[in-house]
DNA sequence: CAGTATCCAAAGGGATACTG
DNA sequence: CAGTATCCCTTTGGATACTG
C-alpha cells in the first residue's frame, strides 16, 4: 500500500473516455459510423451489407439513437421506392480521427494474429 | 440507383475498424484500458473504483478478456493480502492513441452537451 | 427500398454472499 | 485484497413476416 495508490490526477481524462463511450455504446455503433465515414454518404442497404453480420431491427436502433447524439443526419430522397442516405454531421466528423486510428490499429492487429 | 452505390475501395477499412472493435467489444472494455492505461499500473479495486458503475464479476471477465488478447499483462505480488498488477503490454500500449483521441473527443463532448 | 412488429432464445449484467 | 459463485431479472438481438 504505497504510491501506486489512486492518484486523481488522471480521474478527468478517464472519465472522459467513459463519456466517449456512453455516445458510442452498442455492439455496432462504431462499425456503422466508419461505413458512413468512409463512403460519406450511405443507405441503409448499403449499410447493412458493410457491417458483418447486422440486422436491419439492430441497425435501424442504433441509426435513431445515433441521430438523436447528433452524431449523423438522415435524408429522405423523393425516388421510387424512397431512398435515405445517412451522412455524418459537423459533429460526427469530429470522429473521423478515431475511426482512422481504428481502421489502423485494426489491419496491424489482423496482421499479428493471421500470417504475422 | 446510381454511382453511390457500394465503392468496394472502403471496405477494406470499414473491415479493419471491425477487427478492433472485435478486440474492444464489451460496454467496460476501453474504459478499463484507460484507468490501466494513464496509471500505468492499476489494481482490481482501483479499476473497480475508476469505473463508474461496474461490478467486480464484469471487471473479473473483462480483465481475462483482455489478458486473453494480449493487451494487459497480470502480476500477483507476493504482500498479505496479495496484490494483483494489471498493465498495458507492449502491443496493449499501441492503443494508447486511440485513448488519447477518446478522452480528448469526450472532453469536447462534455463541453457540448453541458454548458456549451 | 427502408424500415416496423412480434416472438422468443441467449447473453448481459446487477446484487449478494462467499473464499483463499 | 482479489476474485468466484449463484440467483435472477433485463437487454440484446436473430428470424421471420409485414407495410408504405
Amino acid at each position: 500500500m504505497a504510491d501506486y495508490v489512486c492518484v486523481p490526477g488522471h480521474k478527468k481524462e478517464i472519465m472522459a473516455v467513459h463519456d466517449a463511450m456512453d455516445v458510442l455504446n452498442g455492439k455496432w455503433k462504431i462499425s456503422i459510423i466508419s461505413s458512413i465515414c468512409y463512403y460519406s454518404e450511405r443507405r441503409f442497404s448499403d449499410i447493412l451489407n458493410d457491417v458483418p453480420g447486422i440486422s436491419n431491427k439492430m441497425l435501424s436502433k442504433e441509426l435513431k439513437e445515433l441521430e438523436l447524439n447528433k452524431l449523423i443526419s438522415r435524408t429522405v430522397l423523393d425516388t421510387q421506392p424512397i431512398t435515405v442516405q445517412y451522412k455524418l454531421t459537423e459533429y460526427g466528423k469530429t470522429l473521423q480521427t478515431i475511426i482512422n486510428n481504428l481502421a489502423d490499429w485494426g489491419m496491424e492487429h489482423r496482421k499479428m494474429i493471421t500470417g504475422k
